[in-house]
DNA sequence: GTCTATAACCGGATAGAC
DNA sequence: GTCTATCCGGTTATAGAC
């Protein structure tokens, strides 16, 4: 399926300087880095519902037709949205993850920074997380088309368990970066459901829980645990992988 | 705010026999009922998306206008549905509490029942998670429109715990029946997201991570987790209540 | 005042000409 | 690659019937 490598490399399209030399970004790619500067501007100003298609074009001075070109549908600049995001959060990461290599400090630093990046987005991202909870569409965070966005996600919690002194538990280090992953996600939904001034509650859950999660893989280790970590590892890897079916959704790329 | 009232009064019309004696349902009870039966069908069959308005409003025999005159919003079919279920839940519950005592049994059956009476509308709930994930739906299972339903929810919960004859921790206590019934939403959103054959690996989840939870319950008595349960549920009481701020959101009703 | 219907409006999406 | 014309479905305005 040569359209997923192609929705993958536009995904990066002005992310990673292009494979060729120069910026030479042909009339296409140029037309398209407008739409999408265009409508993440406007859905920050308006939010997404208020965001009409019609205003997208104009305001980025093509036809509605046009625009429909180069994005299949509304839904699909919220993917560019998430690589974007996901850019700026390993930006503001970069910090504390060079100059700590406590676990804690590790993980507060890319759970804060991931609030902070987000921020600017609160209102949108709740429309974003509406689409993502629909297992037909393809922009849900579980499916297989936002894979490639989703390993780099876990990644980085690869890099914070993995390059931190603190010694964590064998058993657990497999599935460590998928489950804090799993935990972020978690985060972002309160946050999207925060209303607190500032979302101050937000940053106190992420203080809070923080520190609960390192306490936990720390007592995972002790012996007494062994049976429920056991199970808890197990129920992971066995309930992961959606397996082969993958994709079976009503609604294709 | 009587229009709250009235919503709340029309969710439940039809299940709780009415306050008058006899069966005098008017017309337009006949009729609203009429068409969130169709409605209902049609979803089941054709899925959410696929099912329109128009369709809905033909088959039960009234016009579009109609419909919109009995729901303001094709989405708030969706509350009469979250009413629906619970009740079926709730009876398919009922044998398990009233034969049981013991606490995982009892969480195992209603988890399982819910599993089962879900069933029908997997399909269909994917849509309804789609906007309940919405923070200014008034659909989503945190907003203060959904309150009744949730509390009814949790009740059951409350059930579960109180009446079985496991003992629960003093500091647990409180907090439990929210939190199973967070605990069911996330075994929810996984089911959504299942596509194996028949949900087989939902219902393996359910019957693993009840286990689970059973177990931290026991373990959360030893003292040796005390200072990890103060702090759960110090952050659990300090994040819970979205306090005076609830309803803030776009969309009202 | 309760109910029903018709005719629009609006915005996401598509077809097909250039 | 770009446009215009059009479809389709959720939603609303509004007029009248009971």
């Amino acid at each position: 399926m040569p359209e997923q490598e192609n929705a993958r490399l536009h995904l990066v399209a002005g992310r990673s300087k292009g494979s060729d030399p120069a910026t030479k970004t042909s009339k296409g790619e140029r037309t398209r880095a407008r739409i999408l500067e265009t409508a993440l501007e406007l859905f920050r100003r308006d939010g997404y519902e208020a965001t009409t298609m019609r205003v997208i074009a104009s305001t980025a001075g093509v036809s509605l037709g046009n625009a429909y070109y180069y994005f299949k549908s509304k839904e699909h600049l919220i993917q560019a949205f998430y690589a974007r995001t996901h850019d700026e959060h390993l930006a503001a990461c970069s910090g504390i993850l060079d100059s700590s290599g406590n676990l804690k400090t590790r993980l507060l630093g890319v759970m804060r920074a991931k609030l902070g990046t987000s921020m600017p987005y609160h209102r949108f991202s709740g429309l974003l997380f509406r689409t993502a909870a629909d297992p037909s569409s393809p922009l849900n965070p579980f499916s297989s088309q936002s894979r490639p966005v989703r390993e780099e996600s876990i990644d980085l919690f690869r890099s914070v368990v993995l390059d931190s002194t603190t010694k964590v538990p064998a058993v657990l280090a497999k599935e460590l970066p998928g489950l804090l992953w799993l935990y972020q996600m978690g985060v972002i939904l309160y946050w999207i459901h925060d209303t607190s001034p500032g979302c101050d509650k937000s940053y106190r859950l992420v203080d809070r829980s923080v520190d609960l999660v390192v306490r936990l893989i720390k007592v995972s280790a002790n012996p007494l645990m062994r049976p429920i970590v056991r199970s808890v590892m197990r129920l992971v890897s066995e309930l992961k992988p959606d397996s082969e079916d993958e994709g079976k959704g009503e609604k294709h790329d």
